[in-house]
DNA sequence: CTCGAATTTCTAGCACTGCTAGAATCGCGC
DNA sequence: GCGCGATTCTAGCAGTGCTAGAAATTCGAG
């Protein structure tokens, strides 16, 4: 917007390209370096100071790029819905019978959360200033949530969608979170999910409460 | 446990009953404020100072009964694990019905994470020092698992019972941490878990992978 | 090529955290 | 009343997230 017509254009224009170029390098940086740290050592790992160390800069210096350390781990939860996303995905296409489908990605969700527990972490357990509203969150996470729905949708039945694959969701989540504290015995995940995946097909009686 | 035969046996034995009397009260007034004080302003606004300003001593007095922090922490968490226990079993014995009886249970236990969110993350989220093993966990908390037990063993049909309690719990969890974290209404929080148990009533279909 | 201005970066510091060593205080038994 | 042992406190350490103001760097104009 205001380009002020009285600077000579072509060679500032190109030198702030140049500088917002490398602002975007240094910033991804940042967030590479945080979620290696974090995978690495735990998110408690991840201090302003020791991030600033490793990106060779003083720690003011991330604050010129995010408004705080939690901002930080936002980031790098917004890679993660990303790439989840994908995930899921690619396992949804590996079949075209639904219910081999639902497997799989169920399978995928569990896969992605222990290939990256501290990532994993950063999108679902810790605190973020990320919205969460039906309308509010960001695309990336909605994305994530479809992707289920893309499964699940189908073996809905009479069931209420939304619910239904809230419910799944919830399931695979609690999974995840109680194995990642030692609650659970993580060999047998794989176990647990073909067993979730069956009730979830399974057609429901209605309960009485 | 050896009372010195030196000392004049009754007003030293008295006194030392006392003492241990008191620490053992200051102990539980420790456990009281810190539950207290996180569930009315969450787990980041129990530091060691403000716990040791709310009982009227000072820091160093905290660590003559507690190992640090996070045995505190653990300390409130045990005391939740009885009372889920407590409230699961009251849950299950308002009915005879197998069926009805989950649904209790289930509610249960999610009623019991909503009216107390810190002690809820005290026991499952936070990090503690209480060992996990299916040998090792203390009492509380096998008991309150073995309660899951109690309305899902018969309901297992050919399933395997642990598994099956696994994914039960696991799908109670992932409902209670993703609505405490603001990723799922609260306000259909009953819906879900009706729909959850007719789920797990439901006889599965094996899934294929 | 040099200089002044603007931007970027860093140094130093604040208030807070969990935790602890050693000093001061207290209460008991004689 | 007095001395000793247990208890409690004061003061401090190293660490945290974050920021104001100084220093350094870069850049464009003359």
């Amino acid at each position: 917007m205001p380009t002020k017509p009285t600077q000579s254009a072509q060679s500032a224009q190109s030198t702030q390209q140049r500088r917002e170029r490398e602002r975007a390098d240094r910033e991804s940086l940042i967030v590479r370096v945080a979620r290696e740290l974090a995978e690495a050592e735990g998110w408690d790992a991840v201090t302003t100071r020791r991030l600033a160390e490793r990106i060779e800069y003083s720690q003011p210096v991330l604050y010129s790029h995010f408004a705080g350390r939690t901002a930080i781990v936002t980031a790098v939860a917004l890679e993660g819905f990303a790439e989840l996303t994908a995930e899921l995905a690619a396992a949804r296409h590996r079949t075209t019978d639904p219910a081999a489908a639902l497997a799989a990605v169920a399978h995928a969700y569990v896969d992605f959360a222990t290939a990256g527990p501290a990532l994993y972490e950063a999108m679902f357990t810790l605190a973020t200033d990320l919205p969460f509203g039906p309308d509010s969150a960001p695309a990336p996470l909605q994305a994530a949530f479809a992707e289920l729905g893309n499964v699940l949708g189908p073996l809905a039945a009479g069931r209420d969608l939304v619910l239904f694959i809230e419910i799944g969701w919830a399931a695979l989540h609690g999974l995840v979170t109680l194995a990642r504290g030692g609650r659970l015995d993580p060999d047998q995940q794989s176990e647990r999910v073909d067993l979730l995946v069956g009730q979830l097909l399974a057609l429901p009686s209605l309960p009485r409460r």
